[in-house]
DNA sequence: TCTGGGGTCCTAGGACCC
DNA sequence: TCTGGGGTCCTAGGACCC
């Protein structure tokens, strides 16, 4: 999601002068190329995708709320122009949604989804690398370009993107990431530099520099912010122009590189193949508090059945289960959370294998009394499905006694994706009364044939 | 009443080996 | 001048990202 931006820096002065495109010195290079990164960042994504299919809410201030329906994650301008501030809970925004002034929706992550896989799609024709860093952003490699075409192509992404697609966005073009993440960020704020800031002039780098508070590079987060203003750092230039050496010693070899990437040195290569994934995580707020334990393993067993199908997608296996649970850390009642870990003998992608770890990890977890609002389970220590090492000691799989799981999963895998219904373990439950809350959740326009948006 | 979910990377420190 | 355990693996915790 497009990072929040502090709207006291000076924009107007900066907005002209990023706009005037200086025809930069064009240094024909005869010998190593020097790499060049753009960075495509789709405006307030998720209010965007809402909006494409409501056209009788161009006019209006529209809001995406996060699962569960529970705080602001996405506003379109509008929403921004009335003040709905990033990350407020959403029974905070009541009066506004009464008087109509702001339309909220649910996530509806099918949708989001889909469209990203649209915009991702339509880079990856006109860059010969793209690494999809996230739902609504990608860089891409535009090393070897000269300035001219940088700026073209700048145009190209965002005119093309807007037309097939209706959504827009914004590129930053520098020679590291942190810095096109920064070019990026300077394109959205000044509407001045129609969309597209080339910061691959050190002059114009240094300018932005100044500009920007510490706390918006990418890779400061707060902490890290507070302590470098301690230490009288404050804007990006005060840290660009720090002794990465010492950097290194104060903080980490992170930050070290942060340094050397704003000063235009690229320590961060573009990643275009996925790594295969370390963790996977399952876990969800409840649409109601659960206070019973029949229903907290239901719950747990649906986590874990996601999680596996997740693990089956990524062809890997893995030996270990981690279940977690936890009250709300805003209710008048103690805080409450725990976790437990457990293993297999042996890697596996059967749902069932940790199925039969789950009651004694809730069992050394679970107190009565609290009012749990939040559960969830992970699966760590993976292994590539075709790569397994068999135990030489180990017994097979108990919970697979005809050894045919594999082929039970694919088929289970396959009819939940088919469309024509779904099935599932008994231990997910059927009621399942502690579903999240998705009370405005906005059509599947895009990836369901009964939901296609009408045009009369 | 009502405050998201899913990831990665790095470091420190303990256990253990030789 | 003064000065000597080194190295690896694992996990927990903390920071960051969107």
């Amino acid at each position: 999601m497009a990072v929040e931006h502090h709207s006291a820096v000076a924009g107007t002065a900066l907005g002209m002068t990023l706009s005037q495109q200086q025809p930069a010195r064009q240094t024909v290079a005869a010998t190593a190329v020097v790499p060049a990164f753009a960075l495509v960042d789709c405006n307030n994504f998720y209010a965007s995708c809402e909006k494409l299919f409501r056209p009788d809410l161009a006019n209006k201030a529209v809001v995406v709320l996060s699962n569960n329906d529970g705080c602001v994650v996405a506003r379109c301008p509008l929403a921004k122009q009335l003040g709905v501030r990033m990350g407020i809970p959403a029974f905070q925004l009541r009066p506004l949604l009464q008087t109509g002034a702001v339309v909220a929706f649910s996530s509806n992550y099918a949708l989001y989804a889909d469209m990203s896989a649209r915009v991702m799609q339509t880079l990856a024709e006109l860059a010969p690398a793209v690494e999809v860093y996230s739902i609504d952003e990608a860089f891409l490699d535009v090393s070897g370009l000269s300035a001219a075409d940088r700026a073209q192509l700048g145009q190209q992404i965002r005119q093309r993107i807007r037309q097939w697609l209706g959504i827009s966005v914004c590129v930053g073009i520098a020679p590291s990431k942190t810095l096109a993440k920064l070019a990026n960020a300077a394109a959205k704020h000044y509407p001045a530099t129609g969309g597209v800031v080339d910061l691959t002039d050190p002059v114009r780098q240094r300018k932005l520099l100044a500009l920007t508070p510490v706390g918006e590079v990418w890779g400061i987060g707060n902490k890290l912010s507070q302590r470098l203003q301690t230490l009288q750092i404050n804007t990006a230039l005060q840290l660009a122009t720090a002794d990465a050496g010492w950097i290194r010693q104060q903080f980490s070899v992170v930050e070290q590189r942060i340094v050397q990437e704003l000063n235009g040195q690229s320590c961060l290569r573009l990643e275009d193949l996925p790594q295969p994934k370390q963790q996977i995580i399952s876990s969800r707020s409840f649409g109601t508090v659960i206070c019973d334990r029949q229903q907290m393993s239901e719950a747990l067993c649906e986590y874990i059945s996601r999680a596996c199908q997740k693990l089956r997608q990524e062809q890997q296996q893995a030996c270990q289960l981690t279940v977690f649970l936890r009250t709300s850390p805003f209710a008048r009642q103690p805080y409450y959370a725990d976790s437990r870990s457990g293993r297999l003998a042996l890697p596996s992608s059967d749902t069932r294998d940790f199925f039969q770890l789950l009651p004694a990890l809730l069992a050394a977890i679970w107190r009565d009394g609290h009012r749990y609002n939040k559960a969830g389970v992970m699966l760590t220590d993976f292994y590539p499905a075709m790569q397994v090492q068999p135990d030489l000691f180990a017994s097979a799989s108990s919970a697979d006694p005809t050894g045919r799981g594999p082929q039970l999963m694919q088929v289970l895998d396959l009819i939940n994706h088919s469309g024509h219904g779904k099935i599932w373990f008994a231990g997910q439950g059927i009621r399942q009364c502690w579903q999240m809350k998705r009370q405005s959740l906005s059509p599947a326009y895009t990836t369901n044939w009964q939901q296609l948006a009408w045009v009369r």
